[in-house]
DNA sequence: ACTTGACCTAGAGTTAACTAGAGGGCTTAT
DNA sequence: ATAAGCCCTCTAGTTAACTCTAGGTCAAGT
């Protein structure tokens, strides 16, 4: 069986070892095998499942409850609902996030043509002015 | 002048009179006035200028970097083209957010619809067994 | 006059997620 | 057999952005 090194991970996963050790002692990759003396020998399958955790960092989970979800998942069928349950749940985070971002992406467009505007008139009083003095 | 106590703009953007104190602090509200004794005084155009420090923060931008943003607002149309680059560039930082977002949204869902099937199915096997197992 | 409640500053404490350094062990090429 | 290069653990340090506490001021109501 093909295995990867911690620094090969590391590079494709684009983090550091620094970091892939502290998720393992966090417990976020209790099924990567070690030599017997004691390098990590990581997996094709433990790539994915890193993958998913590089996920749900990504909405926002802390790393304590994706340990949660590992856990979940050495427990089999039985935390299945539970499992259902947190993507939904993360997936509600998620869409949250994307409406405040394309909100946040609306006040930075407008700031945008706004500073455009000015730069083009050589001063920002181009808008401050004009709705008094227009008249 | 209609002017708001410090607990009310906190109230206002969702933030606590703590965060305030240490933008405030940080430099991110030089403009804000005060009463003899000391007391802040915060005008509508401060509770604006402080939504707009909210969205740079939600683009992911640190506090100290605001910072720099506050301060070119205070040096007036020299630094217009700074402010312009910077939104630009801001522009493009939450664009590549929504990117990461959308794809991570994707595996979200792909990994909620592999849960219902396996919540229906009761058991996690139906996705790992039937490819070997369904012939 | 005095109590209440909101305000203030300075500074210490917290938290998450790394990041780095010390000290040491395999494995491989010279 | 020894040096290089990667691996390991353990522990301490870092950083950002708050968060809280202590000790004090001030204005308003009773």
């Amino acid at each position: 069986m093909v295995t990867y090194s911690i620094s090969e991970v590391a590079k494709e996963l684009n983090l550091t070892v620094y970091a892939l050790r502290y998720y393992d002692k966090e417990g976020l990759m209790p099924f990567v095998e070690r030599t017997p003396s004691g390098t990590r020998l990581f997996k094709e399958s433990d790539i994915e499942a890193l993958k998913i955790i590089q996920c749900l960092k990504s909405t926002g989970m802390p790393i304590k409850d994706i340990k949660g979800f590992i856990e979940w998942c050495s427990e089999g069928d039985a935390t299945l609902k539970q499992r259902y349950d947190m993507f939904l749940e993360r997936k509600a985070a998620v869409e949250a996030q994307l409406e405040e971002l394309n909100r946040t992406m609306d006040l930075i467009r407008h700031k945008c043509s706004y500073y455009k505007t000015a730069l083009d008139a050589g001063t920002e009083d181009i808008h401050k002015v004009n709705k008094i003095g227009s008249f």
